[in-house]
DNA sequence: GTGGTCTAGACCACA
DNA sequence: GTGGTCTAGACCACC
């Protein structure tokens, strides 16, 4: 699997996970239908306990990514692609709204921002030659 | 004091009260100097643990916000307040980067995201009537 | 472990074991990526209590010295040894300079401190044999 | 009066009373029989409580440095220069022994240390100028 | 099992 | 009055 873990990723270990897969659907590495690795499969791979993929799998479900056929296995569900998209909207609408309000506070204005983007993408492109 | 706890907010209290006191420090609304409310008052005002409110006054000072004196109290530190500034830069600089890196997997577009800070100034400015 | 408290010691116990533990990184004895005893193991072992034991981990935390994830355990963090080499140096030269403002008011010369160095270095060699 | 305080600096204010008065003593500006201001004046001078200036004074005299008269004042007692210096020099032997053991421990050579030293005395010696 | 947060309550040094 | 340390004990999330 394409999945990474780090301990110095504040987030928990499953979450880790289900973030990853989350994007993997999204960017269509995983496409409906695919079969992901066993619990026991990816546990070994990851070196993480048995919990804590069974975790991440049940989250996955129970937001309705995966589906899960006892005796065969875990599967991609057949996911809205246009849900999902306007889900990552509604969090970026909350990320922003909090960069908004700290920029108030601090006197930092709009071309502070925009400056701050370019300078990301500029960056970006490098790394990407 | 300013301060507003909220068992909403997933922040844990001690967090919600060294947040609330660094945006007042930005802010202008405490100056380098001025004298914080003792660990004692603080506690009976906001009904939390002195434990509780001690935590946050450490944290407040190992940052470098405040300095505390025992017998006397705690002060606001002298504080640059242009590096607080940049610090903040950093930390939404870092923000922004993952919004582009999740625009990119999920086809959100520039224009997807200038339409979603528009609705939010406008939601705000509504707010504010 | 290889920590030891002392009542004798005017430094509270937290310390006592961050200052021991920061020592063991510093020798070697402990390496990065090591794995801390947990907490409650450390509480038990030196007879304090887990509150004490967490106030210690945590300062250790906040300094950069060690990792620590929930459900995990704390490990020793990945840190420059140089840069550790470079700090106590500049905490040395701190000392130093104080103990030289004193000389100059005390009539203190040079060759007493040398006298001193030696009388120390002997005593040391002693308890070594 | 020549005592200057400093909130930043972690050590109580009594005794930064009772060091810099040891110092003057040590150093000439204070000879035997001068008197010292009364406490009340210092309190004033300094800004601090009457508590905390008696608390010096009575330091002061408990360690043999001052006399006071009730109803004539403090005077600086009639000390055996000699023994102050010692009691500096066993305060140094102290310090320099820990420093001697951290040098063991983070691999720091006595080269580093004369470096120190000599860096020390020429930035006082610009200082000087 | 692990650590993270919060609680109530005691004792000490400092002002 | 102030803060600093240490205690015991509860509840939660994570592994």
């Amino acid at each position: 699997m394409f999945i990474v873990l780090s301990l110095l990723n504040p987030d928990p270990m499953y979450k880790q996970v289900t973030d990853q897969v989350k994007d993997a659907i999204a960017g269509g590495i995983l496409k409906p239908g695919d079969k992901l690795p066993s619990i026991r499969e990816l546990s070994l791979e990851l070196k993480i306990s048995i919990i804590t993929t069974k975790r991440a799998y049940s989250d996955l479900e129970n937001e309705g990514y995966i589906i899960t056929r006892p005796g065969l296995g875990s599967f991609v569900a057949d996911i809205n692609k246009e849900k999902l998209r306007e889900e990552k909207l509604a969090e970026i609408s909350v990320t922003l709204l909090k960069i908004i309000k700290t920029t108030e506070k601090f006197n930092i204005t709009r071309d502070d921002i925009f400056t701050l983007v370019k300078e990301i993408e500029e960056k970006t492109n490098e790394s990407h030659r």
